[in-house]
Formats: structure tokens, C-alpha cells, sequence
DNA sequence: TGAATGCTGAACCATATGGTTCAGTGTCTA
DNA sequence: TAGACACTGAACCATATGGTTCAGCATTCA
């Protein structure tokens, strides 16, 4: 069964809904960057971007350490698992209901050749 | 590369991030229900579910016909192909990551092998 | 025709979101 | 020690979100 509610699923889809959180996430993903780094590639004020690193902190997919003035951040803790699942169990359904009415489909067809022989 | 902005992923990563809504994604899997039908299983007005049911149609996961007086909702459109691929990319990004992470672990073993060596 | 049904739209409310500025605080470096 | 640097927190703002109520408007049914 596909799960619906997850408090969690919240929390990262919500914080996956943003193109700049999409970005920070990407970034990462090819190196660690302190908060600095990412609000100058982002045009954005360091309290800005802070907010978001901090969504991302929430739901999991990023993790930061702060080392004299300077807090780094990293891909972190989750690899989305969860999320992929959830999406995969709806693609499951989604398909199923398609073959579904595939058959629907199919049973009119035959019914309409039944209806033709009479 | 991952691709970070879109609007279509916005709009569905965020009807994902409700309960409610991957609760009538779901109910829609099982079979087409009226906006009457979701309002009842889901204990809300019918004013509240018509407003998810936008945002899902909006997302295009969802379409809906109106018959009579009835309008009947089903799973639609898309079958979020695009959020799954989303998701996949940033997962080999996520786990390329780590295995880099691990050469520098493996590096590190050597180098120390390397010192202890000397 | 009159009443019930199913939906819709507008208005409203509280809270969340995405951003800013400004005034700090703590840490480096000359 | 003074100044620059990196971040943080509070306050603020506009807009979005998730919900409600209330007043319609068609449509169906008796």
C-alpha cells in the first residue's frame, strides 16, 4: 500500500518543491560549500539561503558542521529512499490502473463483436 | 545533471507534500471518486478537498470531468515519470558521493599505511 | 414546480514561506 | 588589540497555503 501519511514525506517533498533547494542539493552533490559559497552562487543574502539550508537540515537531506566562524554543509544522512519508494509504489498503482482500463478497453471491444454476431 | 528548475517539479513535489493529497492520489488509484466521495473519506468540506483536487490538477496528476451536477475526479495525466527521474538522478549523484567519499577513506588508509611504513 | 443535491466562488482566518534588513556575536588575522 | 569576516537572530513584509463559512447556481427527483 502506498503510504500517505508520513511526516516526513512532507517535510522533503515540501522542501524538494523549491528550485533553489533543488540547486543547493546538486551543488552539494558535487562538493561540500559553507553558507557563504552558497549565497553567492545563489544571489542571495546569507540569512537567505541559511533558511534554506536549515529546510533541508529539517528533512534530513543535509548535513552542516560549524568549524571556527565558517559552517560547511554536506549532502546528507538520507539518500531519499523513502521518497523513491513512495513514488514507485504510486507509479505501481498508477500503471495498474492504466492496464486496468486496458481492459475495460478490451471487454467493450469484445462485447461490441459479441453485439455485431447477433 | 540534475535538473533543478522547473516549474512542473515545483507544483508536483509540492501537491506531494501534503498528506491529503497523497491520500487522494491514492484513493484515485484505487478507483475515480466525485469530489463528494473524497469530501466524505477524508472528513472535509467539500469546499476544502475541491481546493486539493486543484492543486492536483494543476500538478497534473489528476483530471477531472464534470457530468451533470457531478464532477468525477481520476488519477490523470502523468504518471510522474519526471519526479522519479528527478529523484534517480540525484540518488547516483547522492551515492557517488559516498563511494568518493570512501576513496578518500581508502586514501587515507594507504597514506597512513604509507607513514607507518617509514 | 419545489425541494434536495452537488458543486462553486467569494470572503475570511491563521499560519507558513521566501525573502529582506539590521544589529549583533564570535573568530580570525594583521 | 582593531578590524574584517562568517554567521546568526529578530523583526518585518508580501504572498501562499490549508482550512472554514456562507451564499449562490445548476441539476435531479418527487
Amino acid at each position: 500500500m502506498v503510504q500517505h501519511s508520513s511526516s516526513r514525506l512532507d517535510a522533503s517533498f515540501a522542501a524538494l518543491s523549491d528550485p533553489t533547494r533543488r540547486g543547493v542539493l546538486e551543488q552539494l552533490s558535487r562538493a561540500d560549500a559553507t553558507v557563504s559559497d552558497l549565497a553567492a552562487r545563489f544571489g542571495m543574502t546569507l540569512t537567505g539561503i541559511k533558511k534554506h539550508v536549515a529546510v533541508l537540515e529539517e528533512a534530513g537531506l543535509v548535513s552542516t558542521r560549524k568549524v571556527g566562524r565558517v559552517r560547511t554543509c554536506r549532502l546528507g544522512g538520507r539518500g531519499l529512499e523513502e521518497e523513491a519508494a513512495w513514488l514507485a509504489g504510486y507509479q505501481r498503482l498508477w500503471e495498474a490502473r492504466f492496464e486496468e482500463l486496458a481492459d475495460v478497453i478490451e471487454d467493450l471491444k469484445q462485447q461490441e463483436k459479441a453485439d455485431g454476431r447477433d
